[in-house]
DNA sequence: AATGCAGGCCTTGCATGCAAGACTGATTGA
DNA sequence: TCAATCAGTCTTGCATGCAAGGCCTGCATT
């Protein structure tokens, strides 16, 4: 279902190749494509059920910019989905036990090579990779579509994004999965999401006016509502 | 984003007005709904991605069909879902547990009423609401997407559909709620949806082949594979 | 009578055309 | 000098047209 166009437009956000609040033309991805208009619509639409890009009405297409409120959101539902899913997983058997150890052993070479990008991915489909394991789709393409939308949130901010630290910690919980202690798992997945949560900086705002704002030290003027001129504390 | 055409559609769908493997044509829809196949297209094509609808390429659009395996996963990821947000959700307040219990009070007055269309709904709507008065709307969209697939996996087997037992698993896990136990309340619902899946029967395939197959003997025949002419056992 | 075959009808797939909203920049007026 | 307005240009929204593939029916053939 996902054709060439969505894969392309999707890969290159989570890679960071397009970022947050980037506008995307439907003209110039259907020159791009070699496509009519109407293919890269439905390809963009994809994407927007998916959370990954936005539409203003009649002025065009955005990679989607997360705020505050919805990553917290999809913070806790990562929190609920992969905590239940190993709750009340059956234990793996030991080849999915391996196949496991070799997303570790990839996430091991991105590092060693410092293939940022490719690591990004490694990083994020971990989560999903352990439910794709276990066979099942639905919860599959869920995880796959939270760890895509978390992506975008850390590219929105200034995330100290300790792979190492990652990477420590998806050891630490296939160790436990490996070791048949399910709950073990479940409980470590939750301290990771909870960890990579913390290390979440603010909403480093792509907006010009940012930096005179904060110069100013004006409230972020919440669209509509015309600041009320607040003087600097000085 | 859900716009009327696709509103309607789910609706006409879950609510059994529209049998699973139904076909859609684009053409039919788009006039009666006095739009052009355009806006049909997109409905359908979110509607796909949910996977409530399902595309045979050159042939049309059909109310999806969940076979048994795709039915086990849903029932699974349902368990991973639930589970986890009850899990790992704070206690809930007093408004919190008030809107459950009006949705209670809804149930009880549809059983009451007779009004089936409405009872399969809320019976589904009860999981995502929970969810929904918690505030998360990711996990909200999960849990609708998720329960609509369901109420399609229902139609597609003679369900023993006991809408008094369910109402009175969905009372006991509001009370589990009210009273602060959300461990309890996690437990209960897996209990419920293992319930529910256990009162599904088997595939009742609309196909009008069963029969013939059936005495014959012969297997269900998974397409491409030539059904190597098993002689009944006489 | 049964089987192979072709014509036609049905479906979607995709491109294109046209209209309308939203922003930008220049121009005009005070 | 500044502000307001208006034309121009971008964008998407939506309808429509045409092409191509699959299936069904009727016919010819064996």
């Amino acid at each position: 279902m996902p054709d060439g166009i969505e894969r392309s437009l999707l890969a290159a956000i989570v890679e960071g190749r397009l970022a947050p609040g980037a506008q995307l033309s439907e003209a110039q991805l259907a020159e791009a494509f070699g496509v009519s208009r109407t293919l890269v619509r439905e390809a963009l639409a994809r994407l927007q059920a998916r959370h990954v890009v936005a539409v203003r009405p009649r002025r065009g297409w955005f990679v989607a910019r997360p705020d505050s409120d919805e990553a917290a959101q999809v913070f806790a539902a990562r929190r609920a989905v992969e905590y239940g899913f190993l709750a009340t997983a059956r234990p793996f058997d030991a080849e999915q036990v391996a196949r496991l150890e070799a997303h570790l052993a990839e996430e091991r070479d991105a590092i060693a090579q410092g293939d940022k990008p490719r690591l990004t991915y490694l990083m994020g489909d971990f989560h999903a990779r352990i439910v794709a394991v276990a066979g099942n789709e639905p919860l599959t393409e869920i995880m796959r579509n939270l760890t895509a939308r978390t992506i975008l949130i850390s590219l929105c901010r200034q995330s100290s994004d300790d792979a190492l630290a990652s990477h420590r910690d998806h050891v630490r919980i296939v160790g436990a999965i490996a070791a048949g202690d399910m709950a073990e798992a479940a409980r470590l997945s939750v301290e990771h999401l909870d960890a990579v949560e913390a290390g979440l900086g603010r909403d480093t705002a792509p907006d010009p006016l940012a930096a005179l704002r904060d110069t100013l030290r004006l409230d972020p003027a919440p669209d509509g509502a015309a600041s009320s001129f607040a003087p600097s504390p000085l």
